[in-house]
This record gives C-alpha cells, structure tokens and sequence, in this order.
DNA sequence: TTAGAGGTAGACTACCTAGTCTATTTCCGT
DNA sequence: ACGGAAATAGACTAGGTAGTCTACCTCTAA
C-alpha cells in the first residue's frame, strides 16, 4: 500500500466522519505519513478532498444491472439495492458533505452531480420507456417515472438518518415491495387501452 | 429594532447564506453592534445560531389548513404550499444547513426534528385517514401514504437545489396536480369493494 | 447633578489551521 | 559503496476565530 493510497484511504474515513473540517493533521496522522509527504503528493487540501470525494461517490453508486425477466422483480431488485446503498452510513455520509460543500466547490459538485441519483434516474427511466411502448406501463413520461419511483423508495428516512434521528425498519425488504406495488398501480396501463 | 432583533437578523441572514462558518465579527458588522453588545444578550456564538435557526424552521414550516371540500382539491392546494415552502432558497438554505450541522448540534436537531417534514406528515396522515375511514382512499397505512406523497412531490428538485443545480420549472402548478393524480390513482379505493 | 445601565471601539489572549521550509534519515538502484 | 529520491520530524509563517477585558461614551432617571 502506497503512501499516496494510505493518504487518500484516511481522508476518506475522516472526511466522511467529520466533514471538510477533518484537518489535514488528523488525516496525516491516521495515514501515518510525515506532512510534507502529502504535500508531495497533492497540491493542497482542496485537491485531497476532490480525489477522496470522487472515489467514495464512484464506489458507492455502483452500476445496477436491470435484468428484463419480469418488470415487477427488476424493479424490486432495483428498489432493494437503490434503498441499501443509498440509506447506509455511506451513502448518507457523502450526501451530508456534498450538500455541506456545494458552495465551497461548484465545479466538483457539477462534476458529480451526473453520477450518483442523476445516473440512476437515467438509466432507470430508459428502462422504464421500455416497458411503456410494451404496453406494461401507461403512456407516461419516463423521467418523471423515474424520478417518482426514486422519491418513494427513499422518502423520509435519508432526511431522518441525515438528521441523525435512525428510525427502525423492522420491513426493511417489505417498503421496497409496497413502493414497487404502489408505482405499478399508479402507472399500469390504461383499462380501456 | 431592538439590537437582540437586529442581531438576531443579521444572523439568519449569514448563516442562511454561509452556514454556520459565518464568523460573529461579520454578524455583528451586519446589525451594526459592537462586540460586546452581542455577548451581553447572547452567551456565546452557539446560543445564537440554535435561536436563528429556531426561527428561520417555524418561519418556513407555517401550519397549512386543509379544507375538506374536495380530497383532490385539498391534497392540490397543500401540495403546492409545501412544494413551494420546502424549495424555496430559505427553506432549501434552511435544510442545508441543518444536515451540516447535524453532528454539532444534536440536541437541536432533535428539538426541531419534530418541526418540518416530520410535523407536516402527521398532520397530512391524520387528514389521510378520515380518507381511508370515509372510503374515499384504500386501506392504507396513512403514515406510509403521507410519507408517499411527500417524497413525491420533493423528489429529486431538493437534491439538485441543495447541489446548486437549480432546474427550469416551466410547470410549477402542473407538477403538483401531476402528483396529486398519481397518488389517488396509486391509492385508489379497491374496485371489488 | 450625578450615578448607573448599556453601548462602543478596539486591544488582547488563546487557540487552531493550511502550507512552507530545513535538516536529517532511510532506502533503493547502480 | 555511493548518490539521489523520497520520507520524516518539527519548527515556522501567516492568518483567522471565539471570547474576554479595558477604557470611554451616552443617555436616562432619581
């Protein structure tokens, strides 16, 4: 393991942890590495917190891939692993410092802002049109399917783990389901079609 | 103006815009008061911002009165206060701000977490369930269906509005009622009933 | 007139931070 | 063995912040 990966591997955990506020000490000291090592290695804080934020994005939003068999289990399938990613400590970490730092970093955010929720709308709603012009689900526009799905699996509970106010989720496989349910029913093809 | 209101002001205004790295010198340059004065009404910078914020989240959260005329017209009509409240830049400032400081200020957080989203979901399940009872929605678990409709008609506009990434909205009134008829169709009574 | 409350300006302490610089050491390839 | 690249410890600069303290001012009420 390269100092370099040591660095970035501890300005992960803390950046993560504390925010853009973790010093750059702390980082150094958890790396174990002398302080102008990581000035060999990045030009200054602001670069380290780039690269440490890319990384963390692109490691948790993963590609899903949507398997076509039936649309109910494709998309409960997406629901679940939508719902794990997005609601661990990872994933409502990164959220907590992007938004924290979306002034203090227009570009890097601008960069991102394609990738994680923006992504996945994406590729989601492709799919989704194509259950539409199959006559699975009423005419409609996808994006707005998409995104109306997305909403629902998340809802309120990454507003309340942001808020650090954890609630239960003794159904935690059971919301995915009911969300998926309720989508169809609200986008099934028309009776009279 | 008493100098507690115009340094009270001053600070929503600062921290709204900066977060809470607003220094107390660039407060009390705001409202215009020496240094002194701020920390003869206030104890220290904390006690000031927990106040601002407490103000800023019961201005923006104002109650919203449901009318029972129409559930379609009701749900309309509070879709498009609660959208507009909850994306406006403060409430947006407001939210932003809240998930940064989560960490430092948890007692806070706790205290106004009832507020907000949380406060409007009640009441909107308790007006929910008189739906249900009257036959006018499915058998539904009315938390589950407020926590639906909220996540709806939020979904993904707060997240870009947090990132900085403000969309076009030619179809502000169009999206709620889009959302609102999704949802009586998503929790439309049973036909067999 | 005077005493006191509250405001003002600004110095001051104590502390933290990012980033630079220096002198020394370690280690690897030739 | 040796030379150079990279790492290390740690001092140092420059700057910012919260909060305290002192000395002075201003206005009001007894």
């Amino acid at each position: 393991m390269t100092n370099r990966e040591r660095l970035l591997l501890a300005a992960r955990e803390l950046f993560l942890e504390q925010g853009y506020d973790a010093s750059v000490d702390a980082i150094i000291s958890r790396a174990g590495v002398a302080r102008q090592t990581f000035y060999n290695h990045f030009q200054n804080k602001e670069c380290l917190f780039a690269e440490a934020v890319r990384c963390c994005v692109t490691d948790i939003i993963a590609p899903l891939s949507v398997q076509p068999d039936s649309l109910r289990d494709s998309l409960i399938n997406f629901a679940q692993v939508y719902r794990q990613r997005a609601l661990s400590p990872e994933g409502i970490s990164i959220y907590r410092i992007l938004i924290s730092q979306a002034q203090r970093f227009p570009d890097l955010i601008r960069e991102l802002s394609g990738l994680g929720d923006g992504q996945m709308i994406g590729s989601l709603a492709s799919f989704l049109r194509h259950a539409i012009t199959d006559g699975r689900l009423c005419q409609v526009d996808p994006d707005f399917a998409a995104e109306m799905l997305m909403a629902m699996l998340i809802g309120q509970e990454r507003t309340q783990r942001l808020f650090g106010v954890p609630r239960q989720t003794p159904d935690e496989s059971l919301k995915a389901e009911q969300v998926v349910d309720g989508f169809l029913r609200m986008f099934a093809p028309e009776q009279g079609a």
